[in-house]
DNA sequence: CCGGTTTGACTGAATCGCCAGTAAGCCGCG
DNA sequence: CGCGGCTTACTGGCGATTCAGTCAAACCGG
């Protein structure tokens, strides 16, 4: 995509290429750090140590912590939503499209930490306006993609549903709560009845019966 | 209730109350402080000015930093389940009952600031397992509440629901993620809508009109 | 193609403000 | 007295940011 000239791949080139590579390298560790040690207990230098490079580096592709903390959060946000819309785009029943995107909502698993992010953004989005905004923009796609599957359910028929935008609201705000309560103590309430609460749920947004999803 | 000796009243007397009294005040300033600065950017000179009292007190009373917030945390959840009890205890019918849950669970207002304190103490509870107790506590307590309110409606007649605790559970779930989006950006969401999306959902949960509920 | 020059990624160490926690002692009351 | 609440003055160290300098790759005039 780049490089018209001499040497003909993307992957390595020129020295804009490496800082790229580099960057995002940073940014990497930055997500790995965060997710273990939370955004405000995280120094720079150990995002340094996780990168295997001086802490001066850090400053000189970002000039404060803040500003790489941000992009970091910017990036993951950015290809969440890629993944989101992919989702959505794709193909078959109403139902089994609500579903695989409640289930593309929900932690994997006990070990999936990637809302350890979202939880310690809420937190640091309280006072930063940056980051307020970037989550919004996060709440906004799931509610978007959500609002958009309704939708189509509704148009093809198979869905019932008076207010699409009110039940992805009501939806996501759902399993954003109830996500926080599994990250938090995830033995009170386990994925799977987590899973079936959103299930539930979308089953009467929608005005289908909770047999029409899959899961028993 | 103490000083069984001579000084016969609880507010003023011993040098024990004295410093009961100190005590409940740095508390109280420790929330007033973390409220507006959040709980990992607030210093103990901050509380201590909001004492107007010396740093060296703080320790005095409370031997860290991370003692005094989770103290903090601890009595501002101790009164807001007294209060929550309380209210669950009231009578009248069973709607207007769980009405009420559901408005006292919502901030008052753009500018009640209460729930900061919660978002700020998930982010602090993703590391720190006192914190997480204290937090499953407190969502023990409302789901507790709500199923209570629920299960009395379901032996009154006035409800229906085949499972008071998974609707309880749907249902906090659903307020939490409301009230941090909320908090995060009232102008997307209003206070109004919130309220609304909270009737609508506890009308359903326990099987009766929207239209039994309170406000239009 | 070559030696000199510039550029830009990167290092390692110093700086410097901040902040939790400590030490020593003051003072008023019982 | 003497104890307990309180203050003042310190310290120890952490941690973001800065900076002077290294080194290799790109560039360029001949």
């Amino acid at each position: 995509m780049r490089s018209a000239d001499g040497t003909a791949e993307g992957t390595r080139g020129s020295r804009a290429d490496q800082a790229d590579q580099r960057r995002a390298e940073l940014l990497e560790a930055a997500r790995r750090v965060v997710l273990e040690r939370g955004i405000s207990s995280t120094r720079v230098a150990d995002i340094a140590k996780a990168t295997n490079v001086s802490g001066g580096l850090i400053h000189y592709h970002f000039a404060t912590k803040d500003e790489l903390i941000t992009a970091m959060l910017r990036t993951t946000i950015d290809t969440e939503v890629a993944r989101l819309k992919e989702l959505v785009r794709g193909s078959g029943p109403a139902v089994d499209r609500l579903d695989r995107v409640l289930r593309f909502y929900i932690p994997r698993s006990r070990t999936d930490q990637s809302w350890i992010l979202w939880i310690d953004a809420f937190a640091a989005g309280l006072r930063e306006a940056v980051v307020q905004h970037i989550l919004l923009e996060l709440e906004t796609a799931w509610i978007g993609s959500v609002e958009q599957v309704i939708q189509a359910g509704v148009d093809s028929g198979e869905f019932t549903c008076d207010d699409p935008h009110g039940a992805a609201e009501r939806l996501d705000s759902m399993l954003d709560g109830m996500i926080i309560r599994y990250t938090l103590h995830p033995s009170v309430l386990s994925r799977k009845r987590l899973l079936e609460h959103a299930r539930i749920a979308a089953a009467r947004e929608v005005g289908v019966d909770r047999s029409a999803f899959p899961g028993s």
